[in-house]
DNA sequence: GTAACTTTGCAATACTGTTGCACAATCTTT
DNA sequence: AAAGATTGTGCAACAGTATTGCAAAGTTAC
């Protein structure tokens, strides 16, 4: 347990990010889920923490790129941790995939979203590549 | 006058949906509008038409492929309408691009989304692919 | 220990999308 | 043309998600 909470506080605070309570349990959860989860279900693994709390953590985590937000469609904005070296830069980005069964969001980390060739007069600065079917565990 | 109103009523006779004069209103909006629109934009482009109404003529546009929506991560979900041929399948996908400056949405409808090879046991059905950077217009 | 700063909880609000229901318009059948 | 069936529209209410103001609690710096 020690040894957890130690890991997590390194994580935070290599991102310059206090390690309060809070954002220890916040950043617990999206470690534990392998997949990406919205204020709402976050919340949901909590007895007692207020939306807005957890909101206001995610927006700390994702302006220090400790997570990104992955918009899948569904209505509800998702989160993911970002790996140790992401600095969410357009080489940082890759490809999510939304089960339209299940409802459950991934990161394709390596499928790197592709680079496009855009028309003359247009510049890149990000892009959101959403991919949607069936996944793997409800292919069976 | 009556040229177009015979060309729109056309266009969605094609598409099995009777051509009401709030469907004539709202299929002009997007047609003339060169670019993808939210609901609150169109709605804002008429003096006294209801909301509900809007939303549900595009839901019929929707259902017989003659807009397609774009969820461009701004919040709201904007429609635009499909090419003649269109029926909003796979290889009918194509890519689109918010503005961070002006905040419009175009579709880059000679931009087809690529096809990527999915892990295993994953499956595709469709996909959102949005570009995000500075239009060729404000880029000037 | 006190002052300054940061984080949290609560409540209220904004924004977008969606639905129930009654009335109006249109179409179908006689 | 009238009656009945179907479809479309307007209004109002509601649902879901995101966001903010403010005060209290906690933490850090001096
Ligand atoms: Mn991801
Ligand atoms: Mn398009
Ligand atoms: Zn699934
Ligand atoms: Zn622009």
């Amino acid at each position: 347990m020690k040894a957890m909470n130690q890991k997590i506080d390194n994580r935070l605070e290599l991102r310059n990010i206090r390690p309060t309570a809070m954002r220890q349990l916040v950043y617990d959860v999206l470690d534990k889920n392998k997949k990406a989860l919205s204020l709402y279900e976050i919340e949901q693994q909590f007895e007692d923490v207020d939306r807005s709390t957890i909101f206001r953590t995610l927006k700390t985590f994702q302006d220090n790129y400790l997570i990104h937000s992955i918009d899948d469609g569904t209505g509800a904005v998702k989160y993911a941790l970002c790996d140790e070296e992401c600095t969410c830069q357009p080489d940082d980005l890759h490809i999510h995939f939304l089960c339209t069964k299940c409802g459950q969001t991934n990161c394709l980390k390596n499928m790197p979203v592709p680079k496009m060739d855009l028309p003359q007069g247009f510049s890149f600065e990000s892009a959101n590549f959403v991919i949607k079917g069936i996944c793997s565990i409800c292919r069976k």
